[in-house]
DNA sequence: CGGACAGTTGAGGCCTATCAATGGTGGTGG
DNA sequence: CCACCACCATTGATAGGCCTCAACTGTCCG
């Protein structure tokens, strides 16, 4: 639904909570906890649906299995997107007790809800998973920082140019020329501290400069090199290995 | 020599490998590691110094005991500062086979240097020391979203107020009215991603309208009620329970 | 066929970057 | 102790870019 090749992205908890009945909407840890003990439950929101409520008490996390969630908070009457997450991302990773950003379905999500309790306990016992949710928290934090080093770039063309080249590298095989963004404008403007106006502007720039083309106002094919100068930073963005 | 207060910061790898000869500059694992174990050693930096340079392979991992460190990157020949650390955040934490950013002394520095392998080998025998690595990725992450929050906002007074409530919430006893910033105006400029004009021009601003006074430049004192409703945000910032 | 929503385009003003010059301050050596 | 010097901070003038407000177009459904 989203863009070709989603099947690259492995869950992070996969393997240490498998279903154990295919046809069920129940997963059950395989190699730590007993078979009898569900961890994990299967949800789906449809399109605009609220995920996680800001301010919600922190008791869940889910895996994304399909679909785009955005992350939001509010300052001083403007939303922020904080990062757009897809399959293999998990919701709610850096919340304590409480969430402070929100998540909203951009398109019709599935998730595998777990309890908190159930992952620190599992982290706790299990030294592989504990890597992967170190894994997962670093994968996180670099992509922060390169969302970070985005909005530090003053021209709006610059930022355009990265994030498009971002969603590239997320949705596609690396190096993909075609992308089927799944959020709208006001997304892509509150994501990168722009206002929804400067985004049609920059893109509608972009594509008479030849840097971009677009098959519709959600299907964008990239000239790679004339936005890696423009965004002047192949985005770091998620690269893995070890944490 | 940064401020006062700095006792509270604990260093997250400590009590895992404190010092057995208080006279030596090595370390050794208290609890895991045999005592003749050495996993950890103290390293001085002056100012501006080097600590680690963009590319460089991540052999090692440093805690801060003292002082003040920047991380930099750079793109399209400007530099970006992506977080300033203070004692017991870790230099390295997010980076993968090489390091993506530098560190840079902005204050004389003493760290604490471990070999990565050695973290990794304690992360999977110690849950306990494992979970302070993901907590300290938590801390990370929330801080790297909340310099995010502050760069998402267009004006330059509302980046430069919550970036001086975050120093001052950083540095200080919580709710600390006098902040000693250790680090120049260039370097706010590129952690903001604002120019050296307008963050004394809007420091200036801000002065006039007794938002905060200034004792030196370095030294200011914050109305912390004006500051805040320019912000718009309490950053989140740095709390801690869980990860 | 109509209606709602998303996207695009246009005009004007504010704000910040840039370029340039001045002021201040700490450190160093005479 | 003082004077010099380098570095940092501040201030000024101008220009360019993005935001705001607004109207219009396109598109997908009902």
């Amino acid at each position: 639904m989203l863009a070709p090749a989603l099947w690259r992205f492995a869950d992070p908890l996969d393997g240490l909570a498998s279903p154990v009945d295919p046809g069920s909407s129940r997963f059950v840890g395989a190699d730590i906890l007993a078979p009898t003990e569900p961890i994990g439950v299967a949800r789906t929101f449809g399109r605009e649906d609220t995920i996680v409520a800001v301010g919600a008490e922190a008791a869940f996390r889910d895996t994304i299995v399909d679909g785009c969630v955005r992350t939001v908070h509010w300052v001083r009457g403007r939303r922020l997107i904080g990062a757009f997450l897809f399959p293999g991302d998990i919701v709610g990773l850096e919340s304590l007790d409480r969430h402070d950003m929100g998540a909203e379905a951009v398109t019709p999500v599935r998730v595998r809800r777990y309890r908190r309790e159930d992952l620190d306990r599992f982290a706790a016992r299990d030294p592989v998973f504990s890597r992967r949710m170190r894994e997962a928290l670093t994968r996180r934090l670099r992509a922060a920082q390169a969302h970070a080093a985005l909005l530090a770039d003053d021209s709006a063309s610059g930022r355009v140019a990265g994030f498009l080249l971002d969603m590239a590298d997320r949705l596609g095989q690396a190096g993909e020329v075609r992308v089927d963004l799944p959020m709208r404008r006001d997304d892509i403007a509150d994501y990168l501290g722009l206002s929804r106006t400067s985004v049609c502007l920059t893109m509608t720039r972009l594509r008479e400069t030849g840097a971009i083309a677009l098959r519709s106002s959600k299907t964008v094919l990239l000239e790679r090199s004339r936005l890696e100068d423009l965004a002047g930073v192949a985005p770091p963005a998620m690269a893995l290995s070890a944490a």
